[in-house]
DNA sequence: AGAAGTACCTTGCACGGCAAGGTACCGTGT
DNA sequence: ACACGGTACCTTGCCGTGCAAGGTACTTCT
């Protein structure tokens, strides 16, 4: 039960939501970029090399796509496999959260 | 607003937990150490440098009690300070969790 | 005496987020 | 024609932190 993932969670959590907006459709790194620094403060610097590891673990596909402004957008994908972490994921967040709060308890 | 509070939550929830656990009474590090090892998987090794770096920090004072049961224990105990960073780090938590939420959306 | 449990602590490793810097392409303004 | 700002890609180097493993010392039980 104490599966490294549990541990993983702190790290664990900015993948979890690159793989949620994902879910919702295809996207570039700089949008997600944009989107993950307005929700939780992420660095741009952060995105490049998570992406690349998660295509590495093969969560995600890419292909590039002309844009019009700037260079060509390299989009992400979900796999299928990526798409089976993030539903291990959520479930791992939900028991971390639940966790966090019964430690906080009345302190909220 | 994005404060570096924000960006360093991953890294805070350990040290909030260990904040609200102290807040309910005084506790010491091998006892606060099994309560979170069981709650969110933290091992040992974590918490003497955690604790360390609290009290330099001036969130903890420390003290000594002998305990009839192996070496004696040193106690931690919430600073004013302490208990203000508690406050201020459940607020960003809370903050954080409904982003995480929102990023999640449907997908729960 | 030895083992097991409590409680303290340190060292070395590995990983991941970040800031800063760098490249290249495009449209707009002058 | 040229410079600028925005879009979009990516790399490097640093630092913090969680972890496993190892180490010390005291007490009780067998």
């Amino acid at each position: 039960m104490t599966e490294s993932l549990q541990i993983q969670l702190k790290k664990g959590v900015l993948e979890m939501c690159v793989l949620a907006l994902l879910s919702k459709g295809d996207n570039y790194a700089y949008d997600i970029a944009s989107r993950m620094a307005e929700a939780v403060g992420m660095g741009e610097g952060t995105i490049y090399p998570l992406m690349r590891r998660m295509q590495n673990d093969g969560l995600v596909s890419t292909y590039l796509q002309e844009s019009g402004s700037g260079p060509p957008r390299k989009y992400y994908k979900l796999t299928k496999s990526g798409a089976n972490a993030l539903k291990s994921q959520v479930s791992e967040w939900l028991v971390f959260e639940t966790a966090v709060r019964k430690i906080l308890g009345d302190v909220t």
